[in-house]
DNA sequence: TCTGGGGTCCTAGGACCC
DNA sequence: TCTGGGGTCCTAGGACCC
């Protein structure tokens, strides 16, 4: 006997979310073909329905837009707005069930499971309620996937969009799964599908199809994973609590490529001061440290440099990454973006000190810290600066070489 | 006319230990 | 000096996600 609806889960996804939340406080915006970009001068972050209708695709360059619609509106990204109205939204989500997974600004998992009775009405019924909370609250479209997997719920997701739901029940999985090609399904990249493809396979219908040791030997556990969840076996469950973030990173590109070594370090110190930003906001500290440079072809080198103990404060952080470019640094290379990670993060609990420490030296350089972050709450991000990644704003790459190379010496 | 800025998880292979 | 088999830890890199 098939057991009607063993689990229940939804996937609720914001249409459009951050020009969504553009639209929300510039209602005279509505219906004109506007998309949210990111730095001036680079790609598309999100557009309207009906430019993705015609073609127009997160992470395309703006000038290709513009090239297509010349009156595109282009809005820059507030990231710390989409934030806000993100949380209001989790917020109404947890209203409805407490197992709310947040997967994404804009995504969230809901496990559904025997809130029918509560609320007296079928899986489907609640998650157009949920929608239609959303909307009424905030203004914001929602689509909602209601299925027996998460796979299966962020599938059934997709295929009413935008302000839509769909519910694909354990009863009516045969019949939907040959409707679904390989590329639908969450985890499946192009690697997986073209390997797929090679194999004969076309849709969904067919992946489950074959044996469990034919896709382990093909795919492994993240293939055996997937291949049982669309088969409507439930392996990732919903899970509300909070996991610690394991890396941090803060990158930045920037035009003309360039091989100048005094920008690249401004620039890779400028990257640093927002990595541990962020770290003392997350309150993690870091013990190892890292530096990617990316170059001409978009391939990307990184070293990395283990501490002794773990650290939240720029100074060591800056220390580790001077060794790292000491000793790896190529110089000479053109690259088109650097960036630095921190890994082996830990919760801060407070400083450690060994015997040998100075405790007075680190008082001093945490009340620095906290003092930085006072100042840039104040009067912004860019108020105070480490001296290195100040050169940045003076040495634009657009400068002449020459007054570079008169005007600024690195000193490390 | 290539292409942003974040993240997670998994595997393979080497070093080292018993 | 040579012989097994098994475990853990670490690192590098691939694949994928929004």
């Amino acid at each position: 006997m098939v057991v009607p609806w063993p689990e229940a889960i939804a996937h609720c996804d914001a249409d459009s979310f951050f020009l969504s939340c553009e639209l929300a406080r510039r209602p005279e915006l509505k219906g004109k073909p506007a998309v949210v970009v990111g730095k001036l001068g680079s790609c598309v972050l999100a557009k309207s329905h009906d430019l993705k209708i015609q073609g127009i695709q997160t992470a395309m360059p703006i000038w290709e837009v513009k090239k297509r619609f010349p009156n595109v509106i282009c809005l820059q990204a507030d990231f710390a707005w989409y934030n806000h109205l993100s949380a209001k939204m989790f917020a109404i989500l947890s209203n409805w069930t407490p197992d709310v997974e947040v997967y994404s600004v804009d995504e969230a998992f809901l496990d559904l499971k025997g809130l029918r009775r509560l609320y007296k009405m079928d899986y489907g019924q609640i998650a157009y309620a949920i929608k239609e909370d959303i909307k009424r609250q905030l203004g914001l479209t929602v689509s909602v996937g209601v299925s027996v997997s998460r796979t299966l719920a962020k599938m059934a997701g997709e295929v009413n969009k935008p302000d839509g739901v769909t519910v694909i029940s354990a009863q009516e999985l045969s019949s939907w799964l040959p409707k679904f090609s390989l590329g639908d399904v969450p985890g499946f990249g192009r690697n997986t599908v073209a390997l797929l493809e090679k194999c004969g396979l076309k849709t969904c219908h067919d992946f489950v199809q074959l044996s469990e040791d034919k896709v382990r030997s093909l795919l492994h556990k993240p293939g055996l994973q997937l291949w049982k969840e669309l088969r409507g076996q439930k392996v990732f469950s919903v899970e509300p609590a909070f996991a610690p973030q394991q890396m941090i990173t803060r990158t930045s590109s920037f035009q003309p490529l360039t091989a100048d070594q005094d920008f690249l370090w401004a620039h890779t110190v400028r990257q640093l001061e927002r990595a541990v930003d962020a770290l003392r906001d997350n309150e993690q500290r870091t013990q190892e440290v890292a530096l990617y440079l990316r170059d001409r072809a978009f391939h990307h080198s990184g070293w990395s440099h283990r501490l002794p103990s773990s650290t939240n404060t720029f100074s060591d952080c800056l220390e580790a990454l001077k060794q790292i470019w000491r000793r790896h640094f190529p110089a000479g290379k053109v690259f088109r973006s650097t960036g630095v990670t921190f890994f082996r993060l830990s919760q801060d609990l407070g400083q450690q000190f060994s015997l040998f420490e100075n405790p007075g030296l680190f008082l001093r350089q945490d009340q620095l810290e906290q003092a930085k972050r006072i100042i840039k709450n104040r009067y912004g991000q860019l108020a105070i600066r480490s001296a290195s990644s100040l050169r940045l704003s003076q040495l634009g790459p657009n400068v002449k070489k020459s007054l570079r190379a008169k005007a600024f010496n690195v000193e490390w």
